[in-house]
DNA sequence: AACAATTTTATTGCATCCAATTAAATTAAT
DNA sequence: ATTAATTTAATTGGATGCAATAAAATTGTT
């Protein structure tokens, strides 16, 4: 009853859709920053950031990989892959090296010192689990549901010049 | 059966939980980047980067804050803050005062062309949110978890010198 | 009052991120 | 074979984020 009338005088109230609480993205936001911080004492002892964490987490897993590749599973480009990669160089982690068969192609490639930072990292990931204020239901649910959200329309989406 | 044997011969493999796909932290960031790239071409029709839009929020609902409690709402610190509001400043969205009472304060406070912005920025969050590949329900699901993710642990746990 | 501790912003330096542009190599088309 | 289009990295410029430090003002203590 008596909608929303009452409720707004005449001082031009915030609209509730455009109130931080309410939108989605900004928990995300949050979320993502609050969690790159909380690795930070972690991976000061690896000497790596979060960023070259993750990126030599696909590198432990897939020991070769393009730029171009790199980039794909970490949806990242080339303006924050190569000076990070400069720098996982400087440090011996990985080399890179352009292809024989197409100079384009960068391939960078795990090395040895790079290969035993594993080792040094394995304990991490359940360290940060665990200091989650999640039960592991909610972090599976969770897990699923940005992927769910990274999946579809969130990204691709481009263009589209043509018909499907 | 065969619990893992012969699935890993010798060649060091990645051990599981390193894997970048057992996270919860990378959907998180990279979750975060994309839907910030994704509010882009709405924010550049109203000159705002996503930062400067979440601080706009907060402003549009409060209409005055200090620096201190606009940074404990966007859990973002002065060195973020200043430079971003003297940004908002020179488009003319706030102005920026010390507190008579208390010098150290700076009080941001919403112009009149902040204000009216708002009108201008009141369609962007049903368009992001229906461009989502989410249900309403999942939306308020994620929503509630990211929000407890942030609640407890996550942030605070400072030091803390003595007993609680 | 004088000094110490605290609070609040500002500054600095480093590392992302991203859009836009450039450059080099390769492939496709004529 | 040339030229045009495409692909892949690198570069550039603008805006964060954050840790660490500094600076100014205020408050608390003796």
């Amino acid at each position: 009853m008596n909608a929303g009338i009452g409720e707004n005088p005449n001082r031009e109230p915030c609209p509730d859709c455009l109130k931080l609480g309410k939108q989605l993205c900004f928990p995300l936001y949050a979320c993502s920053r609050e969690i790159v911080k909380k690795y930070k004492p972690y991976l000061d002892k690896l000497g790596l950031t979060y960023t070259q964490y993750i990126t030599m987490m696909v590198m432990w897993e897939r020991r070769q990989m393009s730029v171009k590749e790199l980039g794909e599973c970490l949806l990242l480009d080339s303006g924050t892959l190569t000076p990070l990669l400069k720098k996982l160089e400087q440090k011996g982690f990985v080399t890179r090296k352009r292809a024989h068969t197409d100079e384009r192609i960068l391939i960078v490639t795990l090395t040895e010192k790079g290969k035993q930072l594993a080792a040094k990292a394995v304990s991490i990931p359940d360290q940060m689990r665990s200091s989650l204020p999640l039960t592991e239901e909610e972090i599976r649910l969770l897990h699923s549901l940005l992927y769910k959200m990274l999946s579809k329309t969130v990204r691709g989406e481009a263009p589209k010049r043509q018909s499907p």
